[in-house]
This record gives C-alpha cells, sequence and structure tokens, in this order.
DNA sequence: TTAAAGATTGACTAATCAGTCATTGGTGTT
DNA sequence: AACACCAATGACTGATTAGTCAATCTTTAA
C-alpha cells in the first residue's frame, strides 16, 4: 500500500514535470497528466486537491532535489575562492544534469500567476548564494556593491550559462564555460 | 476609417499585453482581451486571425519598442567604456520604464511553446551587445572568455538588474544600482 | 474466510475556450 | 436620397477544461 501510494504520486509528479517543462502551465491538461502517469483523473485529484496544488507541491519537491544538488561536496575547509567557484560549477552542473527541474523553477519564477511573495520565498533557496558571498566578503559590500546585486548577478549568470550549455548540446565544452564564467564572475566581484 | 482602424488594433494590442503579463498567454483568454479593449471577440479575430497571431505580432511590436529604446544616445565617438556603460544603462533604464514590455518578453522567451529557433530569433535583437563587444574587444575572446559567453552575462544580468529595482520600487537607488552593476561587469569582461 | 477501510476508477458536469458568421450600422459617393 | 461597401458586432459552436462522485477493486486485519 504504502509502495503503491508513493509510485502512483511519484508517476504523477514525474509526468507533470515533464509536460510543463514542455508546454507550461495552463497548457497542460490534468486529464493529460494523468494519461501520461497511467493513472485515472480521479486518482490526481486524490493526491493533489486542486491543480495549483499539484503546481506547488511539485515546485517544493523540484527545488528541494536542486538545493541538495547545488550544496553537495563544498569543503568549508578550503579557501573562500575555491568554496565559491564549487558552488558557481554546483549550481551549472546541477542545472545541466536536471534539465527538466531546471526549466521547471524557471518557468515557476517568471510565471504571472505566482505572486511576488512566493517568488521572493523560491528565492530563499539561493540564500546559500548570500550566505557564502557575505562570509567571504565582510559585511555588505564586494567590493563596493551590495551583497544582493552580487547575488543576483551569481545567480543569474549561472542559470544564463546553463541554458547556453543545454541550447548547444555541447556538454565537451562544458569545463571550459563553467571555468571562463567564474573567472568572469571572480573578477568582477572581487574587491580591487 | 483609417485612424478608426489603427485605434481598435492599439486597443486590442494594448490590452493583450498588459493582460498577457499579468495571466499569461494561457491564462488570458481572447474574450478578456476584447473585452478590456472594448471591442467584440470577432473584432479581435478581423485583426489577428488566431490568438498565436496576435502573440506573435505583439512580440515584434514590443521587441521593437524595446530595441529602439536600447540604441537611444550612444555615441560613436564616445570610448568604448562609456559606450558600454551607455549601453547597460539602457538596458536597465528601457526595462525599467516599460515594465510590461519588460516582463512580456522575459515571459515570452521563457515560454515552452516557442521553439528554439524562434527563441534564438529573439535573441538576435542583442546583438547590438554582441557587435559592441566584438567590436571593443577583439575578435572572439574578452579577456580569456568568449564572446556569447560575456554577451549572456551582460543581458541577463541586465534582466536581473531591473527585476530587482522594479521589485523593490525604489527607483531612488537606481543609478547607484546601475553604476554598481556596470563596475561588477566592466571588471569582469575586462582582459587584465 | 470475511468484512471493513481505503485506494482507484472513468463517465460525467458545468464552465470556459478559440474561433465563426449572418447581421448590423456607419461612411462616402452619386 | 439611394446605394454600395466593409468594419464591427455578439450570439453561437464544438472542443476542451478542472474537478466530482458513485461504483469497483485491493489491502489489511480479525
Amino acid at each position: 500500500m504504502d509502495q503503491q501510494v508513493k509510485d502512483k504520486k511519484t508517476a504523477i509528479m514525474d509526468a507533470a514535470l515533464k509536460l510543463f517543462t514542455e508546454r507550461g502551465f495552463h497548457g497542460t491538461s490534468t486529464a493529460q497528466i494523468s494519461k501520461d502517469a497511467g493513472v485515472a483523473t480521479g486518482t490526481l485529484f486524490n493526491y493533489f486537491p486542486t491543480k495549483e496544488d499539484l503546481i506547488n507541491s511539485l515546485y517544493f519537491e523540484v527545488k528541494g532535489r536542486l538545493s541538495s544538488c547545488i550544496k553537495e561536496g563544498i569543503d568549508s575547509e578550503a579557501t573562500f575562492e575555491a568554496r565559491m567557484k564549487k558552488l558557481w560549477s554546483n549550481f551549472i552542473r546541477c542545472g545541466v544534469n536536471n534539465p527538466e527541474e531546471f526549466l521547471f523553477v524557471g518557468q515557476f519564477s517568471s510565471s504571472p500567476y505566482i505572486t511576488k511573495i512566493t517568488r521572493e520565498e523560491a528565492m530563499k533557496e539561493y540564500d546559500v548564494i548570500l550566505d557564502m558571498v557575505e562570509e567571504g566578503f565582510g559585511n555588505g559590500k564586494t567590493g563596493n556593491y551590495s551583497m544582493e546585486l552580487a547575488m543576483l548577478i551569481f545567480y543569474h549568470s549561472s542559470r544564463a550559462v546553463v541554458s547556453l550549455i543545454l541550447d548547444s548540446g555541447s556538454l565537451q565544452d562544458m569545463d571550459e564555460i563553467i571555468e571562463d564564467g567564474f573567472q568572469i564572475l571572480w573578477k568582477g566581484l572581487s574587491p580591487e
């Protein structure tokens, strides 16, 4: 039973994730999700009272997956630069290795029906960056710039790089792109 | 007649832009657009054969508006750094001054139903950056980084900064944010 | 073995969707 | 005034939507 339940629920979330990234939230019907998941339409509504509940649940699930991926293997004994580089690399590799999750989060964040508060909540996940930046650069300023600005540029640049790698489809250049991207940011964000 | 026609068409596009940025493409019905524009549903379909045609027409219209805004007042006699700074400032000010257009383009670009080819076409608009970067930094590399990477970071950072300004609602800090953001990018992108 | 409890089903509904088309009404010409 | 022309209309359609629910099947426990 317990396993069965988990199977159905997981199947629904898997199908939903795939379809949402392919066709968007409004573009995907609950009927289609159920069909792809191999369950009846009623079953979907047993687990998720409304479509919106499904979207939100899926978002927290996906955010969790990416979050643990992003924090992996950061050695707190390493130098600040090494840790930043690892974080940068993790962000990009997690996105490239989990393209559906990556696209879903992007779509969710820029979605108009998601409120501003939810979007801020969404951003909280990436306070890892903010924490690390603040710890490394002292209080309030990197070079002469605000921490929030630094974090935003770091985060959005990493997303841009993931898109570049996914669109070009050339995974072999990935290491070089990651390295080059980090050099730009590190040079830009460091104090003189 | 001619003016009448233009009025109705403009009203439809204005209403569509507003609603699309508020509720998304699928979340906005043609009936609602017509109602907000003050025309009958049939009238909308006189001007735009399908909803998709309306979205595409609107996209090219909006892209055009932003494009001319972005290129304004760049003095080709100025130094490379001055021109880059002006371009950066224009990107951000155009976004802040035209929030609906800014959000619409972002939504359109990250929309799943827009094909990869259309998205590349969309990006062509911002070859202004690529052209300028290539002209200023020579052929192929900025510092040691590829031009495309530099352009993507420039573009996505500018979008991040616009979002920051729009979300915080604090227009008075804008000049400082623009300046700080530019310093990060300029330092990052410049050769040693 | 049996019965209660809970999970699953899919036909169904009311609402909403994009798009149609016969009709109307305003304008310019003669 | 009589006509032609065409933009504008909005009631209408068939398709699709999120969500419901009585009936059926599966699991558990006595």
